[in-house]
DNA sequence: ATATTTGGTTTATTTTATAAACTATTTTAT
DNA sequence: ATAAAATAGTTTATAAAATAAACCAAATAT
């Protein structure tokens, strides 16, 4: 039987910013947007998303005087990607 | 910039009749329902889908007096999964 | 004979993803 | 100085997907 795959994670955006998120310290509202190539309010909906189950903290300040969303991954948001990873290889398996 | 998903393909369930698929000659109905833990409902849906995108192949006849549906991927299936899979690594890579 | 199981399909409901519209502030151009 | 446009988002509405529930026909078991 196949293994289920974390549905927060299955999600190509929600995916793509967690895949981000593993590689860097943080970044930015912008930074995710430009490299996932979403939409402000879709990424807006889904960083949310991510940081309810915990995944991800959220952290709004301000760049002189224009807002900045900075993000970073969780202990708990690492773990769940990786266990998400590791599921995933028994689909793409050749 | 991250790769597109084909969004046929990254979805849990056609991921796993699609993964299935790839490593059989043919499956049954009955053995993709066991096998993907699905719903006979859910997996019928998601099998048109396919079909309808020329992924796989639906052969109905009966065995005995039951009826019998039997599926194979097809070359354009093949193609697609492992486009979906190099896309995908870019999300998984260390 | 009727109840249950098998092998599905169809339709309805819920959930998700995406897009569109909006807000507030800030630059930039005139 | 003021209007237009850009930045950095959020909120709300719409479209699409996944899932569940209801249904059907035939076969098997009680």
């Amino acid at each position: 039987m196949l293994a289920e795959l974390d549905p927060l994670l299955h999600s190509q955006l929600r995916l793509g910013v967690m895949s981000l998120l593993m590689s860097v310290e943080s970044a930015e509202f912008t930074f995710l947007k430009e490299k996932t190539n979403s939409t402000a309010g879709n990424l807006s909906v889904q960083l949310d998303k991510l940081s309810e189950a915990g995944y991800i903290n959220i952290e709004k300040s301000f760049k002189g005087k224009k807002p900045l969303t900075t993000c970073k991954i969780t202990k708990k948001g690492m773990k769940a990607f990786e266990e998400y990873v590791n599921a995933l290889k028994q689909y793409i398996k050749p």
